[in-house]
DNA sequence: CTTCATGCAAACCCTTTGCACGTCG
DNA sequence: CGACGTGCAAAGGGTTTGCATGAAG
């Protein structure tokens, strides 16, 4: 099991910049702390979410730099963007080489997990369908571990 | 291999309409017009595809009927919005109960599958993870038969 | 005839962009 | 310094809504 997303205080904005700077982008006061907010967030987290800590805490970082920062990470695959059930867009922290996550949906906590049997389930949906699948998109969400039984946590 | 999306021809309005009438709706020609608009398409579409198809055929009808069509078939789970790789999103005919599809990247036809083993990711995840999956976005994106080997199709 | 659906246009997001200024390296 | 990043405000595009008129049952 592959926990990243769910443990931030195991990732710092430090990493983010290097990968900035490795990327070759600027290491502004800005993007700092734009990955300083999406770094206090637990899991799941919109733009809406960041505008507004941006404006709570006084950053002087404006809506644009916000969305400008999230694409470059976007691109970086350092976050990625998901589509929740009732249309909404989000973002979620993740390592490049994963591409699924489950999220939770009470507190938006995310997990990574890797492949899990989903080339069996594309290389089935082939034979069924005779389609070439070179893409998927998948998406799980559920409860996380804290909410589950009152026993367990 | 249950293929509805793919073959327009098995399907005609009047189901649509039968539907429509079921679930309390009116049946107006306003939508009976959307309803042919959807048929008429291979598989996927957008909004704006309906949109530019009713003013091209000047069949008077409006925009904000075609969202509020689509919003109603889809609560009828007779259509499903999805939202493709690169952030758009499309609109599938679909029936109730298959909740994922194999879209063509090149034309957009689509075709349902059944769940094909996604229980078992789901488990797998859940096992994995501890999270309690409940609802799973799956997606897949790729070649539909006639655009692969120059032979086959 | 009563209720529901429609068209129109304006309102409403969320997101992107142009531009002059500020800042990183 | 020079290129890159930023804020601001305005533009954009997709989607929704209010309201008076028109159609369905």
């Amino acid at each position: 099991m592959n926990s990243t997303a769910t443990t931030p205080d195991r990732v710092n904005g430090d990493d983010f910049a290097r990968s900035l700077d490795r990327a070759g982008y600027r290491i502004t006061g800005a993007r700092r702390a734009v990955l300083d907010l999406i770094l206090s967030r637990q899991g799941a987290f919109d733009t809406s979410d960041l505008i507004a800590d941006a404006r709570r805490l006084r950053l002087g970082v404006s809506r644009a730099t916000i969305f400008r920062t999230l694409e470059i990470l976007s691109k970086m695959k350092a976050v990625e963007r998901l589509d929740r059930p009732d249309g909404e867009h989000s973002y979620i922290r993740c390592d490049a080489g994963h591409h699924h996550h489950v999220v939770c949906t009470r507190c938006g906590r995310s997990v990574d997990f890797g492949e899990c049997g989903m080339q069996q389930v594309a290389a089935e949906v082939t034979r069924r369908t005779g389609f070439q699948v070179e893409r998927h998109r998948v998406e799980l969400f559920g409860l996380c571990p804290c909410y589950q039984s009152p026993a367990s946590a």
